[in-house]
DNA sequence: AGCACGCCGACT
DNA sequence: GTCGGCGTGCTC
């Protein structure tokens, strides 16, 4: 027989099949193969009976990898699909279906010592044979008689390890290797799950949706109204059903606390998968939904790759969440993947969000996607009262400061009352930039062409794009003047400033300087679940996660940041952050307040916001996206052109610009834009970034996406990386 | 992705 | 004269 070989190596010039010759192999199945000369991983993703190479060049599958099938029917269309779709190497594709650590046979199974009772006889007459004051002994086999095969590890606890020698001594008892599946989290406390009952709002959602067991749904709650009941209710009763289900969620939602939810309702049946665990945790949790020993897969973004069959359901949480598109190599989007599948297994697929992308949401309203509302808070609790700080009349009046005098006094207040404040602040380090007053130097990485942040707590100057750092400057290094003007302010300003506002009020920030190590995340939410700060500042990432009842009021600093980006996704961006934000005040009993800083205070994304009028803001954007012509009503191509020789990327841009030219001239009407530039950020790890940009009307997209894919697939610069990125989340 | 091959400049 | 840079081509 021979086999269609992709082998293991992401590059295109061998993104192509292979064929070798072997027997009894299975299609889906990882094998050995001799490539090049060397051993080569690879992947059998077809068989066929003769091949059009030359036969006698044909070489011999080495062995197989793996004692199971690891890539199933279902995946390798999948992989066509995302192949075609997002024009992907078939090696890029296949490593995002199987754990990382199962290439280059890195699979390590953990094994433990396990004590059993090596006679068949019954107890008495085992009893009997032990001497009466070898009481340790004694219990110990009449444990296992009751129990069963045990862990050493706990014999050893419970009764100690002399009597567990000696037993086996005597050939009592006997200790054996068995195979342990690490699980995340094992160790966290459960209690018993609580029996919540449904709203009638969710209950008609649950509802709705299994009455379509194939629908597409778009679930538009707002915060606080209960979405994940929703989804729970919907994975219990899709599971009851024998049908397994996968539900994700934004990375930085993965809590310990949302852990221990699901742990509680589902037990064993569920399984995680993220980047936070350990590469053995990993792999045990994705054979146990190999094996069907879970049903239920919880994880980011990659999860919706989870080893399934016959599943029934998935559900994305928070649905317009950036980390859902990749936007590094394999690119894809997790929605559109997610949608393949539920349609390759006939599975409800169920987006939610308070916020939907403004593209799902006109999904819905085009009757694609159908929509669900739960407008109302569990209780009918209000909405936080938002007040928005003009800060333009701050400056005027006097108050230079970051805090407006209605935030500082708001902070008070709720400190006095005992509650708890969330600062937000999308900036992280002290300072944007160090500039010199003198001759206006300003510190800039070496490998990027961006300014570089100070960091106070180390006092060091950081690359925030590359990473890169630096020793903190004392005198200008142009002019030798040592006085410096400081950039826009940081958290780590903000926690400095409040503490000299509040000194003896506890601070907590959260932001990628504090939140580096895997656990430190959970930790500093735990810490303020706890109420051992009453103050939380942080960066984007403080907007998802726990519910802190305690929170009465949350300050959003600079609410303008992201807001005058010149991309068009700035505004929905923006809304989405703010409204989410705003929805971590008053999740309990007391209303919360909103103070929202902004120098536009008039900007109508900031004044929908403040009154969390998704469909007001929807109504009003989708019109200006439809009147300049920008997704979703168009489809933006972005190829990007990167490397450190500045003059090879501009020759192969211009070679491949003029192609496009001469399909634009081809396709006048499918081409609405299209033009070549520097890339905003100029330079990058000390690689030049140049783009071309196009904008195709929707109905050209399927017969003109093929052909650029082609003019990037044509002769190359080895020095130049070109990427094609379809509706770019990112235009830096 | 990784390696052999082959052509040019720089050096003991 | 030789070492070694990297552009080019190939892998069933």
């Amino acid at each position: 027989m021979i086999y269609s070989v992709i082998v293991d190596l992401s590059a295109s010039e061998v993104d192509r099949i292979f064929d070798y010759k072997g027997e009894g192999y299975k299609v889906g199945a990882r094998v050995l193969v001799n490539f090049a000369n060397r051993p080569t991983e690879g992947y059998i993703i077809g068989e066929k009976e003769k091949t059009d190479y030359d036969p006698a060049k044909i070489k011999e599958i080495i062995r197989p990898l793996d004692d199971f099938v690891a890539i199933s029917p279902e995946f390798l269309q999948l992989g066509e699909f995302m192949r075609r779709e997002y024009h992907l190497r078939w090696a890029d594709v296949l490593r995002l279906f199987i754990p990382p650590q199962m290439r280059g046979n890195r699979v390590k199974v953990l094994s433990k010592q396990q004590v059993c009772l090596a006679t068949e006889d019954s107890l008495d007459v085992i009893l009997d044979s032990l001497k009466p004051n070898a009481t340790a002994q004694r219990d110990l086999v009449t444990f296992l008689y009751l129990n069963g095969a045990t862990l050493a590890e706990k014999i050893n606890a419970e009764f100690g390890n002399s009597a567990l020698r000696a037993l086996k001594q005597k050939g009592i008892v006997q200790t054996q290797d068995i195979v342990v599946r690490r699980t995340p989290y094992k160790g966290i406390p459960l209690s018993p799950p609580q029996r919540r009952t449904l709203l009638d709002a969710q209950q008609n959602a649950v509802e709705t949706v299994l009455n379509d067991r194939q629908g597409k749904f778009l679930l538009h709650g707002v915060t606080g109204s209960g979405k994940t009941e929703v989804y729970l209710t919907i994975i219990e009763r899709i599971v009851a059903e024998g049908k397994s289900c996968i539900m994700l969620v934004p990375e930085i939602s993965l809590t310990p606390g949302m852990l221990r939810q699901l742990r509680e309702r589902f037990g064993d049946n569920v399984a995680l998968l993220h980047s936070g665990l350990s590469s053995g945790e990993r792999y045990d949790e994705w054979l146990r939904l190999k094996n069907g020993e879970a049903q239920i897969a919880i994880g980011a973004r990659s999860a919706v790759f989870a080893p399934l069959k016959n599943i029934g359901a998935i559900i994305i949480d928070e649905e317009h969440d950036a980390s859902y598109i990749s936007d590094f190599n394999p690119r894809y989007n997790t929605i559109e993947v997610a949608n393949f599948r539920a349609e390759q297994n006939g599975a409800l697929l169920l987006l939610g969000s308070a916020t939907p992308s403004l593209g799902s949401y006109y999904e819905a309203k085009q009757g694609r996607l159908k929509l669900i509302e739960m407008p109302e808070r569990i209780n009918k609790k209000p909405l936080p009262h938002v007040e928005i700080v003009d800060m333009t009349q701050e400056t005027r009046s006097g108050n230079k400061g970051i805090f407006s005098r209605l935030l500082k006094e708001r902070l008070g207040e709720t400190l006095q009352k005992g509650n708890q404040a969330m600062l937000f602040l999308n900036r992280r380090g002290y300072s944007s930039f160090l500039m010199c007053t003198k001759c206006g130097y300003v510190a800039k990485c070496t490998d990027c062409d961006v300014s570089l942040t100070v960091h106070r707590d180390d006092n060091m100057l950081k690359c925030h794009y590359c990473g890169k750092h630096y020793y903190m400057l004392d005198k200008c290094p142009n002019c030798k003047e040592s006085s410096f003007r400081q950039g826009r302010i940081g958290t780590q300003q903000i926690e400095e400033l409040l503490h000299k506002l509040f000194p003896d009020v506890k601070v907590l920030r959260m932001d990628a300087d504090t939140t580096q190590t895997k656990e430190s995340h959970g930790k500093i939410l735990d810490a303020f679940a706890k109420g051992e700060a009453q103050i939380l500042v942080g960066t984007q990432m403080i907007a998802k996660g726990h519910d802190f009842p305690k929170v009465t009021l949350v300050g959003i600093l600079d609410g303008d940041q992201s807001l005058h980006h010149s991309d068009y996704l700035a505004t929905e961006r923006t809304f989405q952050l703010i409204t989410q934000v705003a929805g971590r005040s008053g999740r309990d009993r007391d209303a919360g307040t909103v103070v929202l800083q902004t120098y536009t205070p008039a900007h109508y994304c900031l004044q929908l916001a403040s009154r969390q009028d998704y469909i007001g803001f929807y109504k009003r954007e989708i019109n200006l996206r439809e009147a300049s012509a920008f997704p979703p009503f168009t489809e933006i191509v972005r190829i990007l052109y990167i490397g450190e020789k500045e003059k090879d990327c501009i020759d192969q841009l211009t070679e491949q610009y003029a192609m496009l030219s001469d399909l634009k001239r081809k396709y006048s009407t499918a081409f609405l834009y299209l033009d070549k530039m520097r890339c905003p950020l100029k330079r990058a790890e000390k690689k030049y970034r140049f783009q071309i940009l196009i904008k195709l009307s929707k109905e050209s997209v399927k017969q003109i996406i093929p052909q650029i894919y082609a003019i990037c697939d044509g002769k190359k610069r080895s020095s130049v990386q070109i990427s094609v990125e379809r509706d770019p989340q990112n235009l830096s």
